[in-house]
This record gives C-alpha cells, sequence and structure tokens, in this order.
DNA sequence: TATTGTTATACTCTATAACTATA
DNA sequence: TATAGTTATAGAGTATAACAATA
C-alpha cells in the first residue's frame, strides 16, 4: 500500500473538522447555519430562480428538508417564496437584498480565508494539492 | 491571493463530504454512526481504559453528549461500564470483546480505503498532498 | 469549592411515509 | 399516474443549565 495514505486520510479528515468548526461559529454569529448558508449560496450561484426541487436537487437532500431550511431562511428575510407562474404546484425560491448580502459576504470570507490558509505555501504546493484531491475525487465520483 | 487556493478550499469539503457519506453508509450497516465509531476508535488507541470525562476531552464534546454515546453502545454490546476503583465519581468505559473486534475492523477497513483512494498517484504527490495539509493544520492549530 | 456524570431541555441536520394540490 | 411541497414522525449530533454525589 502507498505510505502515508493512511496519514493523509486522516489529516483530509482533521482538517475538514477543524475548517467546518470555524465556520460553523462564524455563521453562528451572523443567525445562519451551514444548511442554511449552503442555500443561499446555491441561490447565488445560480443565474435564475430556483424552485425548491431543484435546490433539493442541488443540495443532494430530500424536499422535505428545503421545506424546513427555506422557512428558516424565509421568517429571518433572507429569501422570499413566489408562486410559479404556470406550475402552482411549484413554488420559487428567491433571495431578498438581504439575502444576497449575505452570501456576498461569505463568498468574499471564503476567498479571504482560503488565501490566508495557504498564503505561505509555494503556488505550486497549492497547486499539487488541488490535483491530488481531485483526482481522489474523481475516483469516488465515476467509480 | 494565492492562485487555486479557493479551488482547494472547495475540494477539501467536497471530498470530506463524499468520503464522510462513504462511511456513514458503511457504518450504518453495522449499526454504527460516526459519533460512535470514533468513541470504540478512541478507545481502541488508548494504551488504558478511559472515564467518560476524558473521552469528551478526545472527542471535543461535551459530557454530557458522551453519556448519550456511552449508553447506545453499552446497549449494543460494544462497551461496558465499570465504577472507579478510586474516584467513586467517576465511570471507566472499556470495549467488549466485540467492541475491540469492531474497532479492529474499522482500522482495517479504513486502510484499505486510503490504498485504494491513492492507489494510483506517485508517492511524491500524496507526501505532498499531506505535508499541505499538514502545514494548513498547523496554521489553524496554532494561532 | 470543584469535578463527574446525569436529568431536562432545545436546536439542528437529515430521513421516510402519507397526503394535498396540481400536472 | 407522476410530481411539488407539506404535515407527521423519528433518529442522530450537539449544546447549555441545573443537580446529585463525591473529591
Amino acid at each position: 500500500m502507498r505510505r502515508g495514505s493512511v496519514e493523509a486520510l486522516d489529516a483530509l479528515f482533521e482538517l475538514a473538522s477543524r475548517l467546518g468548526d470555524l465556520m460553523h461559529t462564524d455563521l453562528a454569529a451572523r443567525e445562519l447555519t451551514p444548511a442554511r448558508a449552503e442555500v443561499l449560496l446555491v441561490l447565488r450561484d445560480s443565474d435564475r430562480p430556483l424552485v425548491q426541487r431543484e435546490l433539493a436537487d442541488q443540495l443532494r437532500c430530500t424536499p422535505r428538508h428545503i421545506t424546513g431550511l427555506v422557512d428558516t431562511l424565509e421568517a429571518g428575510g433572507w429569501v422570499h417564496r413566489t408562486p410559479h407562474p404556470t406550475d402552482r404546484r411549484a413554488t420559487i425560491v428567491e433571495l431578498t437584498t438581504t439575502g444576497v448580502a449575505a452570501a456576498k459576504r461569505m463568498q468574499r470570507e471564503r476567498r479571504q480565508a482560503a488565501g490566508a490558509l495557504f498564503r505561505d505555501l509555494p503556488a505550486r504546493d497549492v497547486d499539487g494539492f488541488l490535483a491530488v484531491a481531485r483526482h481522489v475525487l474523481d475516483r469516488l465520483n465515476h467509480q
């Protein structure tokens, strides 16, 4: 077996866990959670409004779960629901001004955090890290 | 900012998420969950029996949470509680034979999975990946 | 007075199943 | 008959606060 594989896997999980904790704390200060923040980012990344079903597909979760997330986000003023113009079963979810601002801010902070984490590493090393990560992701996805 | 930083961070989270899903599925087939499996692994890695308080410290969670995890693990026959010989407030948690077998098996499977994921990459690349991961972890831990 | 583990309570993530309205 | 979203229910991760027994 490849030397260092287990260590690499351990480091990967440890890293994800620590970064996840940090994110969680930062989001909590703004009354958000990782799952709810993810909804905002998906809406922000989309070039058009999404229907709840599409949100469920993109977040890989159940429609039922989306109902709850959107309920909370709507109550907090981040998104609002609109009836679909032609399909009366469907509900369009759109970011409010507040939601757009929150998503923008999260994107900016993510860029800054990424920059800070890898700052004093040679570009070559970061590229190598990314290449390995993508290689492993490919393995997982196709097969 | 370092080019590729954001992509590296994204890939890292994606990877952790996919691997986490796989683990979750595998563990569920054995009536375990990630949190409960972690208890077994910590006990297995320790050279001596641990008290619940020590488990909470090592898992970075609350003593209350440990109570629940150990309750379930004990009911399932993976661990058993023993009164501490000298400190009557404390409770020692030890793996049963079943628990030891489960922990061993998880360790073996983790080694195999790690090997499979990184198999067709040059050792140099895996080492580089690990070095970057550890560098970033250091940044997070000390500062 | 401090510590160990517990009861009580609560929020969040996530899922399945049954149901309503609509396509 | 299939689909979108909801109500109902449930398990799991995780936390804080209050408390009893013990150190």
